[in-house]
DNA sequence: ACAAATCCGTTGCAAAAGCAACATTTTTAT
DNA sequence: ATAAAAATGTTGCTTTTGCAACGGATTTGT
């Protein structure tokens, strides 16, 4: 995410009937995805998972959720042999609203609303930008050059050649969509080439 | 796109100041992304491209746009050492404004401006589904279950096992972003194993 | 109507990536 | 404090993919 607008959210007094924020403890189920409903949903604090089922079974995680970013249903494809879930890996406080209503006058004309809604379309375009970098990167055709176009994101993003990865290792290789193995070899490979420097999760490009 | 809102947008007269609809004839230049504008354009007919032209002057095409899509600088993560910009496939009928005015009151308080905001985000929803929709083709680690997967999404969109491609099949292979022969060979592999049968873009699914 | 450009379909070959398996280190849970 | 779980790092092998190249079919432009 770009820019952080859960501030905002976080300093929310939720006496808006159209907004509930509620608590969850690790492991916990925050919300199953459903078809008809129109859910949005905002990560205040944690860290959460969206995990698919699919006809067989089969467990997939297929995206990661942290502070600030939004889910739900209205955001997703609904496809009908497999149920998404979000669950929470840590302990997450999250707001709960139905997209639709949200545009809808509210009854009490409470004061935040308006503000509310603008930083809802914020949220919301930051997830575009986020999707289309992750697009950007996946469309990449070997892990040499997702890796350095991710890179170079982080880097620009932090206006440095250094930066620490955000995530595990193993997380980059699902965000990148790679084999872990796969995409260590080539982290081996751009260090033995001088390409970068790597001391676990901080990074050097010693290149331009 | 699931439900096409660009009706609304075709129907509109645009003696609001703060939106401009202007005509293109093909390779014509639409718009260039620009760091600090935030312009958002809306396809109202016709095809464009998006092209990116990086820091060695190699033209790549990032992506493909059609009636009732969006474009425009919001949406897309700035990258500092490429130019970004829409070209016209086609003659072309594009509506503009700056997304951070459109929220504000209108001066004039115009008629169509609150349902103009209300579509806008209905059209901003539907491209995060797109474009998670994409997401989840790309994250797939081969060919086969990159068609596969696209073969579903729109076998269920036409409630049908038989549909057409939307695209030419060079750009399908662009749009799941492998070799355009290598899919050709998965294309013939999957024919031959039964799960398909195929006839130009018009494909039929054999299983289940 | 003709030339030019694009798209389709196929193949051989080399490079890249997935998979499986394992040892080691680090983190987490109790 | 200790056991369990998760993450890191590496390697051999096999499969998949990209790339280059080609000929023929379609579509487009003039």
């Amino acid at each position: 995410m770009d820019f952080n607008y859960s501030n905002f959210f976080k300093s929310l007094d939720t006496n808006c009937s159209r907004v509930i924020k509620r608590y969850f403890l690790k492991n916990e189920t925050i919300t199953t995805y459903m078809e008809k409903r129109k859910q949005l949903c905002i990560l205040l604090s944690g860290v959460a998972d969206l995990i698919r089922y699919d006809y067989n079974g089969n467990k997939t995680i297929i995206g990661h959720f942290s502070e600030g970013n939004i889910f739900g249903e209205v955001l997703y494809p609904t496809n009908t042999n497999n149920e998404l879930f979000v669950l929470a890996k840590t302990d997450c406080t999250v707001l709960f609203f139905s997209y639709d209503d949200i545009w809808k006058k509210c009854k009490s004309n409470c004061s935040f609303h308006k503000e509310f809604s603008e930083n809802i379309n914020k949220l919301i375009l930051s997830k575009v930008v986020d999707l289309n970098t992750r697009i950007e990167i996946l469309t990449k055709k070997n892990i040499r050059d997702k890796l350095l176009t991710y890179f170079d994101i982080l880097s620009g993003k932090t206006f440095s050649k250094t930066f620490v990865l955000p995530f595990s290792l193993t997380d980059l290789a699902d965000y990148l969509s790679v084999d872990r193995s796969a995409m260590m070899r080539e982290l081996s490979h751009l260090k033995e080439e001088g390409f970068i420097s790597k001391n676990g999760k901080k990074i050097t490009l010693l290149y331009e």
